[in-house]
RNA sequence: ACUGGUGUGCCCAAAUUGGUAAAGGGACUUGACUUAAAAUCAAGGAUUUGUGGGUUCGAAUCCCACCACCAGUACCA
């Protein structure tokens, strides 16, 4: 990184003295504190609010806190009521995790991490509403999360079922399967195993999440994203009478119509009707498959390059279509938590059921010619055909036909399941909820909210399914109003509990009637822009869509979804150079390594000699950029270069702080939104961020002269120089137009324009206004600063948007594009507005374009105000 | 494997409805200023939009095929 010869810069543009001392004037004056108005229409502008975790901010939160201040501030400016509001999400396992691994108590990191945090948000300059600040681990907060959940408890929402969960035995917690993932990635260890857990209820709005989808204006891929986590299926599911049992065996399947090729059955090993069907001679093996399956890890049982397992139970059922007997197996590859737990296999047509069917060596039986038509699929007997239909009517006649023959009937499925709603950590809500002696539960009343978090000193999991909360020996006792003797849940809320609602409590945060003034959620809600990562994408803005209709059910809130607007911001990416070296030391172009997966982790070889390849991280300050290569400053040979996610382990961490201190935060703030597409991914580049820096020294240089005095270019009634004006008004419209589509790097870049134009011209004081009230929501400080020397009362941010006038930006002479066979020929200065003959005469008579004119013109191509075509 | 996204000078990128591709920033080169460097100012080059085909008077933009990278999902019957 270049180093700033810093004592230059301060006589000039000293944002080290200008920065603080704005954001100490908006705080002091309380700037950004909103209220209800109803004279003025209202915009609800919202970060994902963050989890203080020790490391600190990050540049991709400055990315995103950034682009929804430039837009609450532009929105204010525009006359909005504006709520922009944050706080923190402090509860859950980040935040635990530190603590453990620091021995201290998770409330003194929290607050360590809250305050580290809030001042470096603060040091950006964003226009938060601090009035409404929360916190999720404050009682006064908290004690409504615990509220809610006893809605949904009294709602049947929420319930204790004995499930398999996902149990991770590194964290000594369940985990919900949204979380699965995320953990495995961090190399946690996750396993299945029955357990009694708090559940609640998502499934029961399954429906109405997917329908409200289309409503919202939200990325299409994260819509896509939650499509599939829901994962509709329409189907049918089948009775199949079994061999010798009165039982009957139900299936679901997505295909009934392929009935006929159904040549065995497949249960999930936890099957219940295992046990009863199974014959002797086959109990051993059946036994000892289950025992197998069940020490498997989710992981291990859904390997897809693994081959097939499974074993025959000895019974048969009879296939309803054509009265076939067909074997009954189990295997690992049905799951027990979906559909019914057991298929019909029907391996002429599904992939796995095909694999499994070569495996055991069980019949196949072709049910579709190579025109996808049925064959072999009817039954004259009881009238059961389909040869001859197309698949959709193959469907629907199946269904017909098996509901009106009593063994079976149309079926929607959804791959979601219920939320797993307990952990067994101690940072976490507690439980409103006690049990009596015989161990059933029972929900707290409202009054006796909030349930609050002992204080202990030994907070740490205990590695067994027994949560830290057990140990709190004295609060653990509970009595009843009855006199009765109570145990209090020792499990806790999981970390998404809090944030499924803050949306809601940011509008009315001190409220200890209410979790939220009606008539407050009634103004301010829906959200109209909520900012934040994809990696939410199924999990919280999932849960919180839950929870928000719930609440909608209950009457609690105004509308059907809480966040109408969403934006996914691109994450920040950092340069990683990696130097392959072999067995002797000796170094390897990187365009001879592979990658490849082995147990142990990834691993790197030769591509031709085949030999295990050494891979070095090397500093950034250890390479050099050459013609889109890098090269080791010493080794001198060429590295590979990657843009990956930023992490402390691969040492391409970006530390806010340490830029705002170089450059400052206003500098920080236009590097991020100029760097490329809000939604992109996008690389840090060290350089990059001394361009905008850059552009805001010449925007002071505009105003200010070098004895620090206001430039005398500056003068209340300067005449505008006509093209200057025209260059104004273009640029006022399409920052307004850039803003309200987040393009923020087309803005700053417009604004670019005419800064560089404006340099060194007499301006007057209305344009130099102008250009501070545009520049103000991207980099407020700087705006203020000089927006107070040319001797305004404070605040730019409290004026009014500037409009252009639309007359100024018309032009009115226009670049005539003359092309000859589609080829670029001529560029003309014409009046705008001519008619296509006026055009097409004009272009005629360039000389240029003449003696290009040498065959007869077979067709002209007028396009009025841009182009002549010429077709010969 | 499937789904979604991306691919434009050395790098990040811009390009209303198809109409001069490369605005803006960085890097680089040169010049001015300077004892010198930095900073500042001024000037400058490159090119056919991942590849191949198609539609069109005209394609970065529309269609087809392929390639590369990124993200998500992963036996959901």
């Amino acid at each position: 990184m270049a180093i700033l010869s810093k004592g230059m810069y301060n006589m000039r543009y000293d944002f080290q003295k200008i920065e603080p001392k704005w954001q100490k004037h908006w705080l002091e004056n309380d700037t950004f504190k909103s209220e209800v108005d109803k004279s003025k229409p209202k915009y609800y502008v919202l970060d994902m609010f963050p989890y203080p975790s020790g490391a600190g901010l990050h540049v991709g939160h400055v990315e995103g806190y950034t682009a929804t201040d430039i837009v609450a501030r532009y929105k204010r400016m525009a006359g909005f009521n504006v709520m922009h509001p944050m706080g923190w999400d402090a509860f859950g396992l980040p935040a635990e995790q530190y603590a453990v691994k620091t021995g201290q108590h998770p409330r003194e990191t929290t607050a360590t991490n809250v305050a580290n945090f809030k001042k470096q948000i603060q040091s950006l300059g964003l226009s938060y509403d601090w009035n409404r600040e929360v916190n999720t681990t404050d009682e006064k907060y908290y004690r409504w999360t615990q509220w809610i959940f006893l809605q949904l408890h009294k709602k049947g929402l929420a319930y204790v079922a004995e499930v398999p969960v996902n149990w991770c035995p590194d964290l000594g917690t369940v985990l919900a399967n949204e979380e699965v993932p995320e953990q495995v990635a961090k190399g946690y260890r996750v396993e299945r195993r029955p357990m009694r857990q708090w559940m609640l209820k998502i499934t029961a709005y399954a429906e109405e999440l997917l329908q409200d989808l289309d409503d919202l204006d939200w990325p299409e891929s994260l819509k896509e994203m939650q499509r599939n986590w829901i994962g509709k299926s329409k189907g049918a599911e089948i009775d199949f009478a079994i061999k010798n049992h009165d039982e009957k065996l139900r299936v679901y399947t997505t295909r009934p119509d392929t009935i006929f090729g159904a040549t065995f059955m497949v249960l999930a090993p936890e099957h219940p009707l295992v046990e009863k069907v199974t014959t002797s001679d086959c109990k051993e093996a059946v036994c000892s498959y289950q025992e197998q399956s069940s020490l498997k890890s989710e992981l291990e049982r859904t390997e897809l390059s693994k081959k097939k397992t499974g074993t025959f139970t000895g019974a048969y059922a009879i296939n309803p279509a054509n009265g076939q007997e067909i074997p009954i197996w189990i295997a690992d590859y049905v799951l027990v938590s979906y559909g019914t737990g057991a298929i019909m296999c029907v391996p002429h047509g599904d992939e796995r059921d095909h694999e499994f069917a070569e495996v055991f060596d069980l019949d196949i039986v072709a049910i579709t010619d190579d025109n996808e038509r049925y064959i072999n699929s009817e039954n004259k007997e009881n009238g059961f055909v389909l040869n001859g239909l197309e698949k959709e009517a193959g469907i629907a006649t199946a269904i017909e036909w098996l509901e009106k023959n009593n063994c079976g009937e149309a079926k929607t499925n959804y791959k979601i399941r219920d939320w797993l709603f307990s952990r067994q950590r101690y940072w976490g809500e507690p439980f409103p909820v006690v049990y009596n002696d015989k161990g059933e539960a029972q929900a707290l009343s409202e009054e006796e909210l909030p349930v609050l978090l002992p204080e202990m000193s030994d907070f740490k999991p205990t590695g067994t399914p027994e949560a830290p909360l057990s140990k709190a020996t004295e609060w653990l006792e509970y009595e009843g109003k009855d006199g009765k003797k109570y145990v209090r849940e020792t499990n806790t809320m999981p970390q998404w509990a809090g944030s499924c609602w803050y949306y809601l409590r940011f509008l009315d945060p001190d409220n200890e009637d209410k979790f939220c003034d009606p008539e407050k959620e009634k103004y301010w809600m829906p959200v109209d822009l909520y900012i934040g990562g994809a990696e939410h994408a199924v999990l919280h803005l999932i849960y919180a869509r839950f929870w928000h209709k719930v609440l909608y059910d209950l009457g609690c809130v105004s509308t059907k979804e809480p966040f109408q607007k969403l934006f996914n911001q691109g994450m920040i990416l950092g340069y990683t150079y990696r130097n392959y070296k072999n067995d002797k030391g000796e170094v390897v172009s990187h365009n001879d390594a592979k990658w490849k997966v082995e147990d142990s982790g990834q691993i790197a070889y030769h591509k031709e000699t085949k030999e295990e390849l050494k891979v070095e991280l090397v500093a950034p300050h250890e390479v050099v950029w050459k013609d889109g290569k890098v090269y080791h400053e010493e080794l001198d040979c060429e590295l590979e270069v990657k843009a990956e996610k930023m992490s402390k382990s691969l040492g391409n961490t970006i530390n806010p702080d340490v830029i705002i201190k170089d450059y400052g935060a206003d500098s920080l703030r236009l590097y991020e939104m100029f760097m490329g597409p809000l939604e992109q991914e996008k690389p840090w580049n060290d350089t990059g961020i001394e361009g905008v820096h850059r552009f805001l020294r010449k925007v002071w240089l505009l105003f200010i002269d070098r004895e620090g005095n206001l430039n005398e270019s500056i003068k209340d009634d300067a005449k505008l120089d006509k093209n200057v004006e025209k260059l104004l008004h273009k640029t006022i419209e399409k920052v307004t137009n850039d803003l309200e589509k987040l393009r923020f790097n087309t803005a700053i870049s417009q604004l670019m324009i005419l800064v560089n134009e404006l340099g060194g011209k007499e301006i007057n004081k209305e344009c130099a206004e102008t250009l501070l009230k545009l520049i103000s929501p991207l980099a407020p400080h700087i705006a203020e600063e000089l927006w107070a020397l040319l001797g305004n009362d404070p605040c730019v941010c409290e004026q009014e948007w500037p409009k252009h006038d639309p007359k100024l930006v018309v032009d009115d002479e226009i670049t005539l594009v003359v092309q000859v066979n589609g080829k670029f020929r001529a560029s003309l200065k014409v009046a705008k507005g001519l008619s296509k003959d006026e055009l097409e005469k004009i272009a005629r008579e360039d000389e240029k374009v003449k003696t290009h004119l040498d065959k007869e013109v077979r067709r002209v191509i007028v396009v009025p105000n841009k182009l002549v075509n010429f077709v010969l």
